[in-house]
RNA sequence: GCCACCUUAGCUCAGCUGGUUAGAGCACCUGUUUUGUAAACAGGGGGUCGUCGGUUCGAAUCCGACAGGUGGCUCCA
């Protein structure tokens, strides 16, 4: 950490104490828990018992703090024995303290695993006792806290509260729930006024808002939260993404199949997923036979009964099949928010079954596939690779495991991707390669993944005959590019802010007619037909609005390429596009004949450029 | 599921501490206009103020439940 960071760490300390003073010399009944530093800011979460702090009460903290820090109070650093502590604790009525120096005392090291405790970070690693805690004070407040902290109160630099929130005693469910009053806090009032400048941009990018405005999907209450309905502008969206990433897959040997939305309960009590994620699935009751049904909350059992239909070979294998389709999961209600989290989620899944020699080679396929895909849609990737640890919670041999984590690394270094290795990420079944991509305003989020499984062939006693005719068991590989298809569009929609390329841009050729003059009309309708036999997306706007107000309504549709048809176009037959200013290379355009303009337009789609030529 | 906040026309929002037929802009419809690269003009239709219940002489406004949304917590095969 540089001097840098360290003080802004420290600052950002000293704030959720200066927080903690405000709160309780407005709320003196106030327990505290723990306020941490986090990224861009910090935290404190605290227990007012019955009274609720709102985002109103921010200006009374706000002013509260400002005072703090303009008396200029000198944080002193104090310590104390542990059981001294526990007495001032209780003396003081902060249960929360108390417990957790009573935490603290009792074992040090199993606490130190605790995030919470580790913040008060009285104590390191190793198996030494606690003896002394520290303290820090300012004015006449007092926080059992580990710092560190700016000199005094008045170097805290510029900081906002920005919102509460509820929160979990020490992140468990069973304790009770807290206040968590979040603020953001930078060095100077610049840098923080950039970042809230961000947070507008983030906004303003929001897909949720974009979704909307571009008409691309919408939310209906009949329908049911969490389940969103794609207009034709959408869908154009989903099937686009979707026909790529099938066919970045279908050129390297897969297959399509196709199952059946709804399923026997049996199924996922073979698989194991019934016992680990029953609750989470949605129930179908039949009424014609005695069948417990679920929507199919994944794809891979399926998958397996296909594969399990035949008697396989050494030499069928690598079999592998690819599906676009939607699996069903009855996500908690708070769980959800707008395409992110949903609870119809269409998978562009895919799994490959083959010998544990070939695991490399099929990793590398599907590595290629990903990184043509990110780079098609202009996006930064790095992959994490998530092995196992040294528990006993995963399944499946150890020398299986080495040489498939092995296997999965080779992919990834020989492709020569970004990327960083955790341990204990692994799925239960097998080792996996995690994406994640970054968009346009810095923000990295999980996309696609990559999956070994050795676990479901067992589980289904899949096998195929090697060259000695033994029964030999396949390792699967779970694909999917994009993730889920609605997440994706969450996070592209974001990253694009909409402009999407000519490619995937729902609509994307507007012609706009200057008068409605029949012979106008008729030539913008014969130039449509000739734009949608070469398979472009275009409309005509003939309606009776001036030049001005339609090229307005195509700029805030987002249409990449607008086209003016007045008598100088039906003259010449030629045109002059309005170019979208992301797609254009240089901002002077040639006119060029109808014809020759609605080809490249047809080219560029098809070779999904990011840029225009015209 | 839990905590906080939010829900007024298709969209964005106004409506002060409860008081006669709830407003605006955009969108939509009709008419006038025949438009040349980011908003022509005029008129009109449209809301049981999320739903249900309660308090009150009187509720968009206060209280409760439910639904939906937002930010977190927990979870995310």
């Amino acid at each position: 950490m540089s001097d840098n960071t360290d003080n802004l760490h420290a600052m950002r300390h000293s704030l959720a104490h200066i927080m903690a003073t405000a709160v309780t010399t407005i709320w003196p009944e106030a327990k505290l828990g723990v306020g941490p530093v986090v990224e861009n800011g910090f935290y404190y979460d605290i227990d007012l018992g019955d009274v609720s702090i709102s985002e109103d009460d921010f200006p009374k903290i706000e002013a509260e703090m400002k005072q703090i820090i303009k008396a200029k109070q000198a944080f002193e650093r104090s310590e104390m024995a542990v059981d001294t502590a526990i007495a001032w604790a209780k003396d003081s009525n902060q249960p929360y303290k108390e417990e957790l120096l009573n935490d603290l005392k009792r074992a040090g090291t199993t606490i130190a695993k605790d995030l919470d405790a580790r913040e008060l970070g009285t104590i390191t690693d190793g198996d030494s006792q606690v003896e002394n805690v520290s303290f820090y004070t300012n004015g006449n407040f007092t926080d059992l806290c580990r710092g560190p902290h700016v000199e005094h109160t008045g170097k805290v630099g510029a900081f906002k509260l920005m919102r509460v929130a509820g929160a979990y005693w020490r992140g468990n469910e069973k304790n009770p729930q807290m206040q968590r009053l979040y603020g953001v806090a930078f060095e100077t009032p610049k840098e923080l006024r950039a970042h809230l400048e961000m947070l507008e941009e983030a906004k303003k990018r929001d897909h949720r808002k974009l979704g909307v405005e571009l008409d691309l999907f919408i939310f209906s209450d009949m329908v049911g939260s969490g389940l969103p309905l794609f207009t034709p502008r959408g869908t154009v969206l989903r099937e686009e993404l979707s026909n790529y990433s099938n066919e970045l897959r279908e050129v390297q040997g897969f297959q399509k199949v196709w199952v059946p939305h709804v399923t026997k309960k049996d199924l996922y009590e073979a698989s194991g997923h019934w016992a680990k994620f029953g609750d989470e699935l949605f129930q179908v009751k039949s009424q014609e036979t005695s069948d417990e049904l679920v929507m199919k909350p994944m794809n891979c059992p399926h998958h397996t009964r296909i594969y399990a239909s035949q008697q396989r070979s050494y030499r069928d294998l690598p079999i592998r099949y690819l599906e676009t389709t939607t699996v069903y999961r009855d996500e908690k209600s708070g769980e959800l928010g707008g395409l992110s989290r949903v609870r119809s989620i269409t998978q562009d899944d895919s799994h490959v079954f083959c010998r544990d020699d070939q695991i490399k080679e099929e990793i590398d396929k599907l590595l290629q596939a990903a990184i043509d895909l990110y780079s098609t849609v202009d996006m930064k990737l790095r992959v994490r690779l998530s092995y196992r640890d040294d528990s006993d919670a995963y399944l499946g041999a150890e020398e299986l495991w080495e040489s498939a984590q092995k296997q999965l690394k080779q992919a990834v270094v020989s492709n020569g991707m970004d990327y960083f290795e955790e341990a204990g990420e692994a799925a239960f079944y097998g080792p996996k390669i995690d994406f994640m991509a970054t968009d346009a305003i810095g923000r990295e989020h999980q996309v696609a993944t990559v999956q070994l499984d050795f676990v479901q062939p067992a589980r289904f006693g899949l096998e195929y005959t090697d060259e000695q005719n033994n029964a030999i068991q396949p390792v699967m590989i779970h694909c999917a590019l994009l993730g889920s298809i609605e997440r994706f569009l969450s996070v592209y929609i974001e990253h694009t802010a909409g402009k999407f390329p000519v490619w995937l841009a729902p609509e994307q050729v507007r012609l706009i007619t200057v008068n409605q003059e029949e012979s106008t009309v008729l030539f913008a309708e014969a130039a449509k037909k000739k734009a949608k036999e070469l398979g472009l997306r275009v409309t005509a706007d003939n309606s009776n609005e001036s030049v001005g107000k339609k090229i307005r309504n195509s700029v805030m549709d987002k249409v990449p390429y607008t086209v003016v048809i007045g008598e100088k176009e039906i003259a010449t037959n030629e045109l002059v596009p309005r170019v979208r200013p992301d797609l254009e290379v240089s901002t002077e355009h040639d006119s060029i004949s109808f014809d020759n303009f609605f080809g490249t337009v047809a080219n560029e789609a098809k070779a999904r450029v990011s840029k225009t030529s015209l």
